[in-house]
DNA sequence: TTATAGAATGACCACCTGGTCACCAATAGA
DNA sequence: TCTATTGGTGACCAGGTGGTCATTCTATAA
């Protein structure tokens, strides 16, 4: 498949050190210019190796990218998994706050590896265009499908509602949500760059409550977990 | 101020046909590759027209782009003025549907300006970045706080709501479904790139409705209109 | 110590960009 | 006819890109 990371042995071999110099200067040039405009001499500036190696570790451009891309991805997926497996008990709108705490969480914890996975998604900026966004929608998709599935299975939401719609709605919040917190120029009603944790924590618990009102099951009252 | 756009006097007086076509081949490659990444060269190619006589007409890419821009702006302006007035009389929801459905037509029917519009929105790609943000974010902001505030003030949604939180949540949405239709990768869930206008309208209606439940004012039952 | 294999280097390449300006063509006015 | 002005051209420029590869360096084994 076309996005297979093409890292090659001898970047496998380099000790840990230098390979750690070599993706924090990937991670960051990435993130700050998106695929199209990083510049392979920029990185190698800031990984101090010369232009050459870089191109023996990765091939090509899109083989550097494809190698981020993927530990960008893995990480979004760990996290996802690991909030959704800790909350199987909880209730449908219980589950929303914990994944977008976790989702600010993900971009504290890896600011460059959030802003080349969101820009991704809000731009396709990427090699092997079709194959990436295709993965990374799926991903998305699937995710949020089987939350409102579980919420109006469990009687949390109404099963009235078009899942569709839902997923849609739901998704575009929670992208924009995430993405306000490091793109500063989409952050202008919210002042969620450079938020903390705790406020944060207020606009999540406000964005769950218009949707709670928007989505609850009437006929059976949403479960009540101790907080 | 920055932005201002920088057409000469030369670019006026050329015979209308010529302007159409300049312009034109500026739509085109603005809204296919954005700012940055729009190269000159194809514009030129694409008008028919030298790359000295370009930059006779309007001094520079940016002066371009401003001219492109403003352009773009003045369309949004219109179309959400017309509808925000014309609907003056009716209810916050009923508002609602309607503003998503000027943008719809808006996109249908300047496919290339709303791209401009949106890209610039989503990834600030832009000359003057800083102005031009500010710009586009403080329109859209006054726009749909002034919507939120005489629903508000009509009794039609509740007043306890956080206008922030409501501007945000409504915000990514509209933006989100007038991208579908024009961005294919964004296009997974409702199938809007290339819907028609009865398709659309379908989508309008569940979306509004969601957020009818979410945002009513119960103690004041939301006036209807006749549809 | 020498030879070899593997790793690394950086000058070079073709191609692309936005922008410049000497030159040419057309037109109007004296 | 000559001159001045306006409009237009495209070769050229400096700077940047991703990628290549002849050469050099380094480590290891014999």
């Amino acid at each position: 498949m076309g996005i297979e990371s093409t890292e090659t042995r001898m970047f496998l071999q380099l000790d840990a050190e230098k390979q750690q110099r070599v993706l924090e200067a990937a991670i960051d040039e990435f993130s700050d210019r998106g695929y199209e405009k990083a510049s392979m001499n920029v990185i190698v500036q800031k990984a101090g190796i010369s232009k050459g190696a870089l191109f023996k570790y990765f091939g090509s451009k899109s083989g550097l990218f494809a190698f981020v891309y993927r530990i960008a991805l893995n990480h979004v997926k760990d996290y996802l998994r690991t909030v959704r497996d800790k909350s199987q008990d909880e209730n449908f709108f219980r589950r929303l706050e914990k994944i977008m705490a976790a989702g600010v969480d993900f971009v504290h914890r890896y600011p460059g590896l959030a802003r080349i996975y969101y820009h991704i998604i809000f731009t396709g900026d990427s090699p092997y265009k079709d194959e990436i966004l295709k993965e990374l929608h799926r991903e998305s998709l699937k995710f949020i499908q089987s939350l409102i599935e579980d919420g109006i299975q469990q009687g949390d939401i109404r099963p009235s509602l078009d899942p569709k719609t839902t997923a849609f709605v739901l998704e575009c919040v929670l992208d924009r949500f995430l993405q306000a917190h490091h793109l500063q120029f989409l952050d202008h009603s919210l002042r969620l760059h450079g938020a903390s944790a705790e406020e944060s924590n207020q606009w999540i618990q406000e964005i769950v409550e218009l949707f709670k009102r928007g989505l609850e099951n009437d006929s059976k009252k949403s479960r009540e977990v101790d907080k």
